[in-house]
DNA sequence: CCGCTTTCTGTAAGCGCTTTCAGACGTCCC
DNA sequence: GGGACGTCTGAAAGCGCTTACAGAAAGCGG
């Protein structure tokens, strides 16, 4: 249906002075089609003579290779599908950049796969399978263990960018976002921390991995933290509550310095101290977190290091070589907005 | 080069147990390879008989089309590029998402082309023409006049949603981000604001849209605004000498509702009064706008609906249809941190 | 100078799909 | 009953590219 509502499979005229083929590459340069293919491919297998005419011959001819007759050809489709989460989780649009410029210099496309619009990203998965892609990238998406299922995936090159996959089923690309929350815990606990909470926006990777990992930390005694989901109440009145609470939070956690920043707010026009009285962690360490008063600590994601190694990772695995995954630690930026909690000496 | 280092152009082995050719359904089906593709792509166009043989053998075959081999045959990719600016500017990933959703379902691909990252999105529109996309989306960027010049652009259908096509090349999907700069300052001379000021992220269209509309609205006597950029200095000490010039901007117009939530937090942290002394508007609308205090005037950007425009307008177009292209308005929703400057009764 | 290896090039066979063209088979009407 | 017509199907020709295979040319030791 879809397919006769758009015309898409139906054949085309060739439009007039379209595009030249490897043919008329060939012919200008007076050398078989497969002479032709060679001298562009594989540059070394040819002599000088023959590689030097079929490039000016593809030169005057302004020669682009037809990506679907080579995909067709080679049994390849030289395409790599990403499926994207939610693009406004700090650093996962610059992964995506980056990953993007890679793959792209090295002669590989990017198939944008369903992301957080519709269902799981299992759908995705399906459709760029089907699409023949040629490696899979899941980028701030939580995999769902089904996903090893998914008919032909387990041929396929796969790779996450933040750790995401419980399922242990891809590659992960040195982004631990999960280590974030481990990290946070530990340096809150440090500072005496015992109680801390958790502003979350909604459908946010980052908001699971922090909770998870939040809950799962010793130095909290393995209470899950308290969460306060955005958008539904001003931020003010949250914070208040809590603060009213007999085991009040100590420390906020944020999942984004944007809510962070909400919150710093909030504290600065009810008078309570930041981090006197509540610490506030941010993350994604974006270029406003030291322009703000108190300067906001935060989470530094590597994202674009990660982006990039995935795109290695790939392109390894492409090449039959053995992929080598650098992890590329989260940091925590540590500003003013943090300290001690109240009461402790 | 890059091909031979990525074993980009090479024949692999048929990979045994693979997908079902059209050849296997028709086979199993008992039918021609002609009358299996018929069954299968214009369903109309044979008997009932042959559609329902022909669609369960698919269906036990598990069978999927080849795109590359459809692409060749039809001598249409099948797929559109699409070409991205910042994504982090409000709305563009939420529009991105949209967009890939509706061309997927209609069977298109998208093949994502180099953004931000590198270079002008004139190599982008290049790299993603060689690749053969059926259109080209243009997605939060600048777009130079030198683009209608890229070779085989003209035949392409073209559209960008946020309309910063100041060359008129191509379509523009709903969205008119520089109305919201006419938007803003309409308003806020109607209370009476005669000088305003620009918080700018570098390298965002929103930036670049709201110093260009801004600075040629009458109200403000068409001088170009004051612009701050983030992340040089702490926010609060831009303001404080913006507050100290002789004729001191009323108004901060904010490329984000987090940057505007940075405004506001400066002022509180200092006792200037928002509105009172300084109006703030940010943009994006973001859930977190109505939960700070004062609750934040900001830009309603309608990107789901603007991406949606977008691939109609596409379909349309590769449906040989007249393209219908809907305005979406911008709007402004008008909240507590605008008012009236101060010294107007 | 011969046979052998090595290096390069061309021929031709696909890759999986769509579509043209013509044939087969009914239907309908005179 | 016979021709005109319409509907459906199949054979086969590509789409533009890669590559197996074989042939040509060149180098080389004996």
């Amino acid at each position: 249906m879809a397919a006769t509502d758009t015309n898409l499979g139906r054949r085309r005229p060739r439009p007039r002075g379209s595009q030249a083929t490897l043919t008329d590459v060939a012919r200008a340069a007076a050398v078989s089609t497969a002479s032709a293919s060679r001298a562009l491919t594989r540059p070394q297998a040819v002599s000088d003579e023959l590689r030097i005419r079929v490039a000016e011959a593809a030169n005057t001819l302004g020669y682009v290779p037809n990506r679907a007759a080579r995909a067709l050809a080679c049994r390849r489709s030289g395409s790599v599908g990403v499926i994207t989460g939610n693009l406004n989780d700090p650093g996962m649009a610059s992964a995506l950049a980056a990953l993007e410029a890679r793959l792209t210099d090295a002669g590989w496309d990017l198939l944008l796969g369903s992301g957080s619009e519709d269902g799981t990203p299992l759908a995705g998965a399906r459709a760029l399978l089907s699409r023949g892609v040629g490696a899979l990238v899941f980028l701030g998406v939580d995999l769902p263990s089904e996903l090893r299922e998914v008919r032909g995936i387990q041929r396929l090159p796969c790779v996450s960018v933040d750790r995401t996959d419980r399922t242990g089923f891809t590659a992960s690309a040195g982004l631990d976002l999960g280590r974030a929350g481990k990290l946070i815990a530990d340096y809150l606990g440090q500072l005496g921390h015992r109680c801390m909470a958790v502003v979350a926006e909604p459908r946010s990777v980052v908001s699971t991995l922090l909770v998870e990992a939040l809950g799962a930390e010793q130095a909290l005694g393995g209470s899950p933290p308290e969460v306060m989901p955005i958008g539904d109440e001003p931020i003010a009145e949250g914070i208040l509550r809590w603060l009213a609470l007999p085991n009040s939070p100590t420390a906020a956690i944020c999942v984004s310095d944007f809510t962070a920043l909400a919150v710093m707010h909030a504290c600065a026009c009810h008078g309570i101290d930041v981090p006197g009285r509540l610490s506030v962690v941010g993350f994604g360490d974006s270029p406003l977190a030291r322009c703000v008063s108190p300067t906001l600590t935060s989470v530094r994601i590597p994202a674009r290091a990660a982006g990039i190694a995935a795109a290695e990772y790939l392109l390894a695995r492409f090449a039959d070589r053995v992929p080598d995954l650098a992890e590329w630690p989260v940091k925590l930026a540590i500003r003013g907005s943090t300290g001690p909690p109240p009461g402790s000496r």
